[in-house]
DNA sequence: GTGAAAGCGCTAACAA
DNA sequence: TTGTTAGCGCTTTCAC
């Protein structure tokens, strides 16, 4: 088997306490036999086996990521901010992805509770009482949630909602489409909500166009109501969903830039590489991912910590391609102004 | 506390390895007891502790996953088939992400070992000797790479280059480029030999076009080689390299259909959404993943196994856009064949 | 500053 | 079939 705490304990001539304290805790150690412990157990390429320090600590060193679908590139993005503070702290990560299922939401946080010092729930579509529920089992941060005094990190819907109606405004749209994500997710009710709230102060239409898959699919879908909703002007629950929503229009022969704009919500790296590129509103996923296990972290140390109010990141909108609406539909002069194709 | 099995042995009146029997070999229980252990457990919301566990039988219930880039979308396809093997047979996974750096692999094989009870090794870029030495730690299945006598699973490079060049030189190109992937790439090397190999068969001529990273950006900066290479199409080395060429193609005024046809491998999802849509090789990701942890959890419960052969994969050309050469480089009609842009 | 002993939660001999 | 005992690898009192 592999070298434990008493080979090192026996080859360097000291008890296993001493070795054990020479890893854990050097300064409480003479510096000359942490020197030799050290010395032997590199030499031997001791490894501590965390699992039995975590039975006796209590703290395992790992922590849970449970999320939708990394199939949507906004995950990914999160997890890598996530993994690069992890690395930095030593913390192993479990990601588990429930398949936009939202009843295995709970399941996977109790069967992970136990082994982890603490999970982050990434856009959970589980319901405020399960949630709660799940922070009972172990320590839990949530993304892009926000529910009762859970440590939390989001991004701010209502000023993002706020500068994309605002935006489309200013190019003359009147009437303006939302392609809902799930109504289990937060996120949708949130930008929702801030639609409404930016769309009445900019004084123009919003029409809520249903709830669809958070999927490339389920913007595709989307094309019926968005044809019929009589709009100049579409914003989507998320990326993947506009892009979708772009290629069935595309196929229904709807010219998009002049036509119809579309604006989408992540920033996903896709976004920019199709062409003309998609106008969306910027989501700090990496950062958001290093904000949370900071959260989470935080806890750890100082349960009393978390209590605080939810971490707000801003959002940022970019501007790849925007149209003016049809002269057909508004009163708007179709202006100088470059096309939100995509 | 949580509770213990000894919480649920005292509540049911047995002892604690009752209990323990009860729920890991419930055969060789009596009916009765194991009834009542059950109910009590599960009423007592008893969830046995993993890493006790595996502290004495030596198995932990988890799997580590090492691979170079999440944001690269060939990975998440992956990492979801893993996940849904793993989820059935109860294991957990950690994921780690080296962010392309080979001398990161190591490391993380070492400090993931006394965690898990397999580990996979996704389109490794270490060392032979290194890959041999990670194997030593604990068992290791590779994907995406070969390497004596390592449980593998990779896809058919040999087959699915030769259906690629075949595609080509049937429109009638006859001088072929190359977007190799990063030098440390075992996948860079088997593409091109099989590269070299069917374009020897197909009497076409292979230009290989350098190194770039296997991402976005560096499709986009292979576009110089690629232009004065005078290549009437071009394969790359994967889709996001791809479309990343394509993109600089498109800034560069080059019409992408009529001058120059580009592949791509690895079909991930967004080369289906871009339009016109790439012409790629796919590759069963998903399928990739499943048959990975398949071949771990064998080897796991069978040490004998995993000595065979790799498992090689079937691949398909997905052909959604391809052009025949312009007449200006070739003799070739450019027939009534659609256009690869993508 | 260091060692001996106890025990984290669990399973695997070995008895009964 | 079940209980008792020992111990996985580690940390942590408590003596010294």
């Amino acid at each position: 088997m592999a070298v434990t705490i008493r080979d090192v304990a026996k080859a360097a001539g000291v008890s296993p306490s001493t070795v054990s304290r020479a890893l854990s805790l050097p300064d409480i150690v003479d510096p000359t036999t942490r020197e030799r412990v050290m010395k032997v157990a590199d030499h031997l390429g001791y490894r501590p086996n965390r699992a039995a320090r975590g039975l006796i600590t209590g703290r395992t060193g790992n922590i849970g990521l449970i999320l939708p679908d990394l199939a949507n590139p906004f995950f990914p993005s999160i997890v890598k901010g996530i993994q690069q503070q992890a690395h930095i702290a030593d913390y192993q990560v479990f990601v588990a992805d429930t398949d936009e299922d939202p009843t295995a939401e709970l399941g996977l946080v109790r069967s992970l509770a136990k082994q982890v010092d603490g999970i982050i729930l990434c856009s959970p579509r589980m319901k405020p009482s399960e949630l709660r529920e799940a922070a009972t089992y172990c320590p839990v941060v949530l993304v892009n949630r926000k529910a009762g005094s859970i440590p939390a990190v989001a991004m701010d819907n209502a000023d993002g909602m706020r500068q994309v109606i605002d935006h489309l405004a200013g190019l003359g749209h009147r009437r303006i489409g939302f392609v809902a994500g799930p109504r289990s997710s937060w996120s949708t009710k949130e930008r929702l909500r801030g639609l409404r709230a930016a769309a009445a102060a900019a004084a123009v239409e919003l029409v809520e166009l249903g709830h669809f898959a958070p999927t490339f699919d389920g913007g595709m879908e989307s094309v019926e109501g968005t044809l019929i909703g009589g709009v100049t002007a579409v914003i989507a629950y998320n990326d993947l969903v506009a892009l979708g929503l772009l290629s069935a229009l595309r196929d229904r022969g709807i010219d998009v830039p002049s036509q119809v704009s579309v604006v989408g919500i992540d920033n996903i790296q896709l976004s920019a590489m199709v062409h003309p590129a998609l106008t969306t509103l910027d989501i700090p996923k990496e950062k958001a991912g290093r904000t949370s296990i900071d959260l989470l972290l935080h806890l750890l140390g100082d349960p009393a910590a978390g209590t605080g109010p939810a971490r707000e990141l801003p959002t940022e909108l970019l501007v790849r391609h925007t149209t003016a609406p049809a002269p057909t539909t508004t009163s708007e002069p179709s202006g100088r102004r470059r096309a939100s194709r995509l």
